[in-house]
RNA sequence: GGCGGCUUGGCCAAGGGGUAAGGCAACGGCCUGCAAAGCCGUUAUUCUCCGGUUCAAAUCCGGAAGCCGCCUCCA
């Protein structure tokens, strides 16, 4: 089975065939960088890292371009209130960014561009839409986009035009010849950043960015578009037209978007006061366990994070590691390219438009099928069973490094949560080896009552005991 | 007002014409001194509701209700 796509311009899922074959060209909207990230960023660029995953996995060569808008009313809006000059802030939010991003162990794309290292690009795209007759400057410095140029405006929105003049919120403009028609520059105001053009000093808007970028680095028409599923409207509408107007053929051939984090089904919001950020997020989980949330669900529909989410993520987590584990255990390794049972239904779901959701399912079958065999090998393995085991083994080390989960040493995994959680709590682990010292010699004394007050005593610290054939291990809950 | 989406067991969540994956939780069993971990078993005759198409619908069509998103900066 190819892989499938669901395609937001067309609204179906569709077989994925790339404009050049065995290539594939990619153009995801990264952040605006005037704060902090937050969880719904993460999910953006942690579902569109995995489709980049899954693209190489099938042999694709992949070029993922991902830009930062680095200049924007909001930033100056930041600047102004805060004194800092713009660029000083956008670099500190570049780095919070990648600090972040390397955490949740994403890729970094082919290319990063910043919209403010390619104003030269963006210019002369303006420049071609005016000599196109596709857009026009004003006095004052403003050059506007022709909405009424550009006949298939909506095509990706499912929006028309006329519907939407009707109900427009916007303030009209004056200077508009259609109140819908959008900005590609505007006139800096004085002590704004600002470059010189063939309109005066002046910024560029938000969406020709865009369009001008990812024609420099991708060309006229490229395979995969995506972003959260806010973009659609206007900011991909808007690429489509000056893009589309510019060149005139098809300028993106899939158009992906990833659906919202809600808060306890709140949506993210400043007025509600529940911005999540990823760093809040990172105080208390591993980063694993964050990635696995975030693909714990099909990437287009709503996540909801709350506490309760995250702990069901982290036991699932704990229980994957812990089968890891065992297979290592039992002298399982990596043998050559075969593949097995796992591996074909994981790679089905992610052809299935990167049903990560799924995937993730077949990892929890693989595991229990798995235990399974664990246990009814008790310790005596055939060449058969290890066969299994390797393939087992060999699946889970691969899914991983497509979920970018679970790909730790199990035992640096256990140790690193154990760790923070003696840290967390301030715990010395040579007084819990001594407690589990003083529980055996009261178990080999058949004093029960004494070897159940000390695990009482460690369960009240979340510290739960676990006995095996080699003695006594601990763990956090 | 315009456009789009969602509604599946106690909770989370796949599936999307052929008779309900997976996770968490709960309960029973194996194991254990007792537990924990792991394993086994049980928990939706049914997929918001009402009609229709079909041999067959949770899946397609029409309608209703509830919830949500975009249309303004937003991943």
């Amino acid at each position: 089975m190819g892989l499938k796509v669901y395609n937001t311009l067309h609204g179906r899922k569709e077989k994925f065939v790339p404009l050049n074959e065995g290539k594939v060209k990619m153009y995801v909207c990264g952040p605006t960088v005037y704060d902090t990230s937050h969880i719904g960023h993460a999910r953006s660029v942690v579902v569109f890292d995995t489709i980049f995953r899954w693209l190489e996995n099938l042999h694709y060569e992949v070029r993922y371009v991902r830009n930062f808008t680095d200049v924007d009313d909001k930033i100056i809006k930041k600047s102004n209130e805060t004194g800092v000059d713009c660029k000083t802030i956008t670099e500190k939010y570049i780095d919070e960014f990648h600090d972040e991003m390397d955490a949740l162990n994403v890729l970094r794309p082919s290319v990063e561009p910043k919209a403010t290292e390619h104003i030269r690009h963006i210019i002369d795209f303006i420049q071609m839409l005016i000599d196109k007759g596709k857009a026009y400057h004003v006095k004052g410095g403003d050059v506007y986009f022709s909405l009424d140029s550009f006949k298939d405006y909506g095509k990706l929105s499912g929006r028309n035009p006329d519907d939407m003049r009707a109900g427009a919120r916007i303030a009209v403009d004056e200077k508009k010849k259609n109140p819908l028609d959008f900005t590609l520059w505007k006139p800096a105001k004085p002590g704004e950043p600002s470059w010189e053009s063939p309109w005066g000093k002046g910024r560029p808007g938000w969406h020709i960015e865009c369009s001008a970028m990812s024609y420099e680095y991708l060309g006229e028409s490229f395979d995969i578009h995506g972003g959260g599923k806010d973009l659609i409207f206007p900011h991909h509408e808007n690429e489509i037209a000056q893009s589309e107007a510019v060149f005139g053929r098809q300028f993106v051939k899939y158009w992906i978007h990833n659906g919202f984090v809600d808060i306890n089904n709140e949506k993210m919001s400043k007025s509600l006061g529940n911005f999540t950020m990823i760093k809040e997020v990172l105080e208390n989980y591993s980063p694993e366990v964050i990635r696995m949330f975030l693909l714990s669900k099909h990437y287009r529909s709503p996540i909801d994070y709350s506490e309760d989410s995250m702990k069901e993520i982290s036991m699932g987590l704990d229980r994957i590691y812990a089968f890891i584990e065992r297979l290592e255990n039992a002298g399982a390794k990596i043998d050559g390219s075969k593949k097995g049972e796992l591996w074909g239904d994981f790679s089905h779901a992610m052809n299935d438009d990167f049903n990560s959701a799924k995937a993730l399912a077949s990892v929890f079958e693989a595991v229990k099928k798995g235990n399974r065999l664990l246990d009814d090998a008790n310790g005596l393995k055939d060449g058969d069973t290890q066969q299994i085991l390797n393939l087992f083994y060999n699946d889970i080390k691969a899914v991983s490094n497509i979920l970018g989960v679970f790909l730790l040493d199990p035992q640096f995994y256990f140790k690193a949560k154990k760790d923070k959680g003696m840290a967390d709590k301030a715990i010395d682990p040579a007084e819990i080896q001594d407690l589990i010292r003083q529980r055996a010699d009261a178990r080999k004394n058949k004093d029960f009552s004494r070897a159940d007050e000390i695990r009482d005593h460690l369960q009240n610290l979340n510290i739960v005991l676990e006995d095996g054939p080699e003695g006594t291990t601990w763990r956090f809950e």
